[in-house]
DNA sequence: GCCCGTTTGATTGTATACAATAATACACGT
DNA sequence: ACGTGTATTATTGTATACAATCAAACGGGC
């Protein structure tokens, strides 16, 4: 039962580990909201560890932009604005649709076979709306697109995007509409990628991030662009 | 004589801070190879500090992927491979490109004069061969042109690639010719911006990544796609 | 001689002690 | 009453002490 043999830099067995993910997630999912102030005692004990492993998760968070260390003063909550999440998803469209036509060249067979899975899996749990089997199998197609595209930077780079916008995600996926529609685009991707068409397979990703966008915005769940 | 205010998430004046940029460009440079293991209490001697600050870069560096840390065992330099390179040059040419686009409507008044300084200026050192000016002159226009974007998320990012191609960038812009044409071309974003024309900022933006990325190629500075 | 368990040393993980810094409160003088 | 300088306190920055873990050396049994 080999478990976690990749484990990409969280340690979740390491107390550091523990406070670094947890935090990340309280941020995230809006448990702490933009400029509260973070005390390493306060964190440390809500926690029960001592102030050095939160201190190492406060360095990173402030490396991934979460929070703002101030030297000598504190730390502050920076979260993600509704124009970070609209950004990401931009930026998300362009290079998923990258990911997506490295694919069709650098996919394994496990990974295809995973894939098809994942499809036929969530087409059962949409029809029976399970959401949080939905957002699970969403979660691990776009991951196995990204591990499929043979690009280290380009997978680390889409994991972390993908976590950033995950309390939004939670909610896009648990719409009537969007869930089934999401999974039939899943299927058309992976069945360019089978069909080693990297031009459709890119435009395809591509799409697939906008309509996601777009379904955000029409459903007033960030505020659109202003302009 | 304001100084340092922005300061992203490095904050040279503390020990952690000074570390963490010391080790970071180390790697970057190639003097810690692939492979070598980093021990805290060697790497603090050197410089002179304690373990603590020593751990705290080291959990920053993790995160960025340029170590690896195996749990109670050690950190391992990583660094990025001339495949991981070619991968940046290819995001960075999707991402500036989406820069440039952005620049168009985002740009401040005081943006734009100092790109034009800067152009201005690097034209002047391009005829001196001065190759350090030009490097320095080179990260500024880029560094300006993520933040005319007016996107943290992906002023962050390009920041981010940028740096790690830090070696390969000194190299390719001491050669005799791709000096001089990575400066006309920084000059055609430029006017792009300035006539508030996107799609030919876009295109010529893009393409400036995908010349540099082909200089690097046909001078041998990486090996290039093996298929 | 080889295998396997134990011991030992080295290294990291965590906690705590101490130093430096910054914000606040307070007292003093005007 | 107001401003200024100082003292106090809370918080972070750094160093060190202790615990846990891993790996290699060692030794006994076969």
């Amino acid at each position: 039962m080999e478990e976690d043999v990749k484990e990409g830099a969280s340690d979740k067995y390491s107390l550091r580990g523990r406070v670094f993910s947890r935090l990340r997630e309280d941020i995230l999912n809006g448990k702490y909201e933009e400029g509260v102030e973070l005390r390493e005692i306060a964190i440390g004990e809500e926690l029960g560890v001592s102030r050095t492993p939160v201190r190492e998760a406060f360095r990173q968070l402030e490396l991934e932009g979460l929070i703002r260390i101030i030297p000598n003063k504190g730390a502050y909550v920076v979260g993600i604005s509704d124009k970070d999440v609209r950004d990401i998803y931009i930026l998300r469209s362009r290079l998923e649709g990258l990911a997506a036509r490295w694919a069709v060249d650098h996919i394994t067979k496990e990974q295809l076979e995973e894939m098809e899975e994942n499809v036929y899996l969530a087409k059962f749990h949409t029809l029976k709306g399970h959401t949080e089997q939905i957002f699970e199998l969403d979660n691990r197609f776009h991951e196995l697109l990204y591990e499929a595209s043979g690009s280290k930077i380009l997978e680390h780079q889409l994991k972390d995007y993908h976590q950033y916008v995950l309390r939004i995600r939670k909610k896009t996926l648990s719409s009537k509409a969007r869930g089934p529609q999401s999974n039939l685009e899943h299927e058309a991707i992976l069945e360019a990628i089978k069909n080693k068409n990297p031009d459709d397979a890119e435009r395809l990703a591509h799409e697939h991030m906008i309509n996601a966008y777009k379904n955000m915005i029409d459903n007033g769940l960030i505020k659109p662009e202003e302009k």
